[in-house]
DNA sequence: GTCAATTGTTAGAATACACTAACAATGTAG
DNA sequence: CTACATTGTTAGTGTATTCTAACAATTGAC
């Protein structure tokens, strides 16, 4: 069983992964708020228990073994907000820090009944997707409301990087998953954007709300 | 904040503390799992954070510092256990061992909305009182259904060392919390006991049995 | 009261995880 | 292509928690 430390570094890896499925040691320092040395030589144990592929000087890569387990406590993180906020009543920016220690619970039981209690959902209060009990995740397909023209009709699916400061942003302006926006004008000056919310008001973001805003493109 | 492994020797000391509040080394590691040496060079650690008393060859004593800590993971574990029963539809023989686990999450927000979502409960499911949130427990009145004598009615009120081969025991014959009890025979030779359950059906257990039941004698 | 069983202690070492300081490799700007 | 910044590595330590082996104190039986 993988102790809590390395639950936590799978956990990142699989986060921060690239395309190519790779991290840098910096990289995972930074997110973990470890330093180098310690990333270094976790990465050497985690290769050692065939989590994780590690060359010298390469970046890492999680092997399918290192990515399962990671997958496996992001659904059980996912799942655990999911139920916070279904059957606790808790608000979508206060279940992260929660989550992020009930994960940990071995106990497949517990995440089980949470999973029907909640009636199997495949995303969680912040529109990510839940990996199923084998760790396999769905892609959602989705582009960040940044990438977006002026002119197009989306809809909010998700949220990359969701901070509790971006979910009281959201909260405070009545923003809610599944909402839709319309793009009426892109600023090239500091790209923010100024859209038509779900048909009514028109509101303005910044560049870096946008950016966080993860949107599928309307038919 | 104390760590998984304190909380767990903490809570420990709390359970087998005599009248006298006291603890023997040898009990702690038999409790634990852990050896002598390991729970000596822990108590040591523990008089330095204040969590109990330590002298030489003499029994641990919790200060009340640590009894406020162990009484505030101990409701923790109970209000989980009693919220596993209540909202998510487990037995009471099976929420064990996931409580034991969920005791350690650090966010009070949780638990404060279980004991909510429960109805502010005094006692778990196994009848075992839940401390407030101060650390306060109060007691229940009840002794071993093995001390009582012929001709007494009682009522189940809480068990003693609960496991899981014990809750399905009583499981399998029916047996609940609150059910009554008359007391037909003892017998001096094993001390198992013949008594009438919930008025009706005469059952005999034994003194292992007994001894584990809490009843409280009815007027 | 003495002896043996029980209980507690010391010493020494191992594992998991973290750190700092110092150094080496890599990559990028010019 | 060199020079500096970034990134990664090594070496040496520290803390938390555990262990075993060996020994000491306490206690209970007779």
């Amino acid at each position: 069983m993988a102790s809590h430390t390395v639950e936590n570094y799978l956990k990142a890896l699989f986060a921060l992964a690239n395309k190519a499925g790779e991290v840098g040691i910096s990289d995972l320092s930074d997110h973990l708020a470890v330093s180098k040395p310690s990333v270094n030589s976790m990465a050497k144990a985690l290769q050692q228990d065939g989590f994780l592929k590690y060359e010298k000087y390469k970046p890492l890569k999680l092997t399918s073994k290192g990515k399962k387990v990671a997958a496996l406590v992001v659904r059980k993180h996912r799942l655990t907000e999911m139920f916070l906020v279904e059957q606790m009543g808790f608000g979508w920016d206060e279940v992260h820090d929660i989550a992020e220690q009930v994960e940990h619970v071995k106990a497949p039981a517990f995440f089980d009944r949470m999973d029907e209690l909640v009636g199997f959902p495949t995303v969680d209060p912040h529109g990510s997707p839940i990996p199923d009990a084998h760790g396999n995740v769905l892609e959602i397909d989705c582009v960040k409301l940044s990438e977006c023209a002026v002119g197009e009709k989306v809809s909010l699916v998700g949220l990359s990087q969701s901070s509790k400061s971006l979910l009281s942003f959201l909260d405070s302006h009545g923003i809610a998953l599944g909402h839709t926006f319309g793009i009426l004008v892109v600023e090239p000056f500091d790209g923010s954007m100024t859209v038509e919310h779900q048909g009514a008001e028109a509101r303005t973001f910044s560049l870096k709300v946008c950016e966080r805003l993860l949107v599928r493109k309307e038919a």
